[in-house]
DNA sequence: GTCGTTGCAAAGCCTTTGCAGGGAA
DNA sequence: TTCCCTGCAAAGGCTTTGCAACGAC
């Protein structure tokens, strides 16, 4: 089904290396260092895969566009930093999802985003 | 500074019509009823002139894309159907800006998404 | 040897930009 | 008459796709 592949590693290395939500350039970059003739377009078809097979979870930020982070964590929301651009991972969950569904809807899942200032900007 | 164009006029006359979030084909094709040579251009022009002047408000909503609705509403978040694919507003917020905010970080403003099923796609 | 995977280039979206003509004030 | 705005086309990002060569099993 799935063969084993250098470049398919290295991505997965990049993760488990960084453990923060990432874009494609900084995946391209540092799975480089690993697999030098790394192309976008398998980085593409990769993270696709990993998806899939739920060992990646993309995640749509409204400031910078699409990330990759990896799957399985436990459920938690990410802050944006306005001024160094860095996303944070937020732990824990003060949104009740229940009291905010209209009713007769059925909610399954929800995201939530902050924006603001992290503590090392603001010193 | 700023000259009244019926194109601009067109515009904002599809969101006094249509009150939710739009995207560009909507807006453009909505917006030609009135003026036939309206340009997607124009409409992007113009929705930058019009979120900038605060009479419009840009979201980007994770599944849809970037889409656009009136500012000045309350405070309210998105509800995004899977089955319809239509995005409600529901208003008010159960979310607690401040137990969410990890320590020494400023939380400025915060977006929340739910997706799931609209009363009427479950019946 | 198979056939999933890769690199490369081309093509597809969506959005922005350059430019000359058009229209509001 | 000014000069902002528009339409058109080209160009820019980001992402996907076609294809021949490659390589895991």
């Amino acid at each position: 089904m799935k063969r084993k592949t250098s470049q398919r590693n290295a991505i997965q290395e990049v993760f488990r290396k960084i453990d923060r939500p990432l874009g494609i350039n900084e995946i391209l970059e540092v799975g480089r260092r690993s697999v030098g003739s790394l192309n976008q377009a398998t980085v593409y078809r990769n993270l696709k895969i990993l998806v899939e097979k739920g060992w990646l979870k993309k995640i749509h930020t409204p400031e910078r566009g699409v990330l990759y982070e990896r799957a399985g964590k436990e459920h938690h929301h990410h802050f944006q930093c306005r001024s160094c651009d860095r996303l944070f991972e937020i732990t824990g969950c003060a949104f009740n999802e229940k009291s905010s569904t209209p009713p007769g809807f059925i909610t399954e899942d929800h995201e939530v985003y902050l924006y603001g200032i992290c503590s090392s900007c603001r010193q």
